[in-house]
DNA sequence: CGCGCCGTTGAAAGTATTCAACAAGAGTGG
DNA sequence: CCACTCTTGTTGAATACTTTCAACGGCGCG
């Protein structure tokens, strides 16, 4: 391990590219950038709120905007020939969609608000009027190359994670994963409300609900944190990240149960 | 099954989006199409083709361009911080190599020749001069951002197929797709050789490399196929297929032994 | 208030991995 | 060209992990 790169927690830093991968916390999209976000936001408008269960389009619909995410959340269901439903990805605040529909010019599937949830459109004549502009300022590589290559990018990373790692690695990667974009939004990333269902949750990491409860139940009792119905607090942020990393020691079920170390708390707000 | 898109049968069609997925067959990502590869040829140019195990570009070295597979095939490598090395793809001929970089301008991980293999280089000053002309005549939609968007789109798939699926499922739905892929290339769909070792597949459909070797062999009992070392006969594609949908009537290992129907070899050369 | 969905828990079953041993092939050097 | 060695592939047995099935409590919504 070369070393001659220091290890960005979650992403390779332009300047110093990551040489080695940490899979942690790789479980969701990571959002715009801030200087992505207004460069988008100058072409986008506002559209009315999605309530709950209202989707923003639906499987087969043809790609008409593309969408940034201004809070809440929706998830996005590509439905397969045998019926089945598959979550293939949460969008948070400050993501893109759409972007899988480039391709054919019809969306993939159907996306759907968790939450109330509020979106940008980014209408195609000023995506189309944009790219004009920076093709001809910088050449290929723009913005909105970027975003769709680490969008790439991070797709094949959650192969990689949800392939050969065991359910309790998935399931942590996957609340790191929240807890760093709540607290990029400035939210608190230790106390934080799901907005999906543990089905919502097993279904997109690939597990039976039952078992989603199962390791939630024993993170809980292992003093990782504290889950009452959706609501979550984060009692031991490390012990989390050992886990996701793969670094546990062994398998959660062998491991005895650790009274949590003094100072899992400090600082946290008491919910 | 018109068409302008070959691979309709695993990709919606433009004219009429398919509404549900299938998912046989998304285990590697689409050559480009007869005129993507047009154009990008137009900008391209031809190196010196690879030895086998010879690396086009390492982990962590900056993308100096990208590249399109002439013939050969390629694997990429992701090295995570604890070592393990993940192949996060397989590239052949046909398909466009490093867009993963695009968004950092590092690669994320070393791609490396299964065997001899030539690509052609598309240097980047000639891809912004395309990317230039292209957005003052199209708009934003061009070229290149749908090979991207197809990208996104597969390895989702993937990620779906790799998730709920069954071992036997998995490796069906790769060797499903690489028959597919030599089709399209004008070899035989029935008989090929394998470039890639049993534990690159392994670690690709995030098997042990026993189960592959286990499963080929029952794949081999139940007469879908005939495998001797890496060169492998399809002997009866339909269940091939059936088996890749999910469609199999059971669990392959408690499935009765079935003498394999009389057509199955039909217009096949011997090997 | 009742119904349906969501979440939890236990027990049984299945599926894939790990470990171990061995066979076969490819590459290397004498 | 052959012997040697290391890698690749195969097979069996034991183990581990996750799912499935089943039952039940709770909560929200009509």
């Amino acid at each position: 391990m070369t070393s001659q790169y220091k290890a960005s927690r979650f992403m390779a830093l332009p300047e110093r590219p990551t040489p080695a991968y940490r899979l942690s916390g790789m479980c969701l999209p990571a959002p715009l950038s801030v200087g992505e976000l207004e460069t988008f936001s100058a072409i986008s408008r506002q559209i009315s709120p999605l309530r709950k269960r209202q989707t923003l389009f639906a499987q087969g619909e043809a790609l008409k905007s593309l969408y940034i995410v201004r809070c809440g959340s929706l998830k996005q269901v590509y439905r397969d020939i045998t019926d089945e439903a598959h979550i293939t990805q949460f969008y948070l605040p400050g993501e893109v969609v759409g972007l899988d529909a480039i391709s054919t010019g019809f969306h993939p599937g159907t996306t759907q608000a968790l939450e109330t949830t509020s979106v940008c459109e980014i209408l195609p004549e000023a995506l189309e009027e944009f790219s004009r502009k920076e093709a001809a300022e910088k050449g290929g590589n723009g913005c909105f190359l970027r975003v769709m290559s680490r969008a790439l990018h991070q797709e094949r990373m959650m192969v990689r994670l949800l392939l050969n790692r065991t359910s309790d690695v998935r399931l942590a990667s996957f609340l790191l994963a929240l807890s760093t974009r709540f607290r990029q939004q400035g939210y608190s990333p230790f106390c934080f409300r799901l907005s999906m269902s543990r089905s919502d949750i097993g279904n997109y990491l690939g597990l039976a609900v039952e078992t989603v409860s199962r390791l939630l139940g024993r993170f809980q009792d292992l003093g990782l944190l504290t889950a009452k119905g959706r609501e979550i607090r984060v009692d031991d942020l490390d012990g989390l990240m050992a886990l996701a990393d793969g670094r546990a020691r062994q398998s959660i079920w062998h491991a005895g149960i650790v009274p949590p170390s003094s100072c899992r708390l400090a600082g946290m707000p008491a919910h």
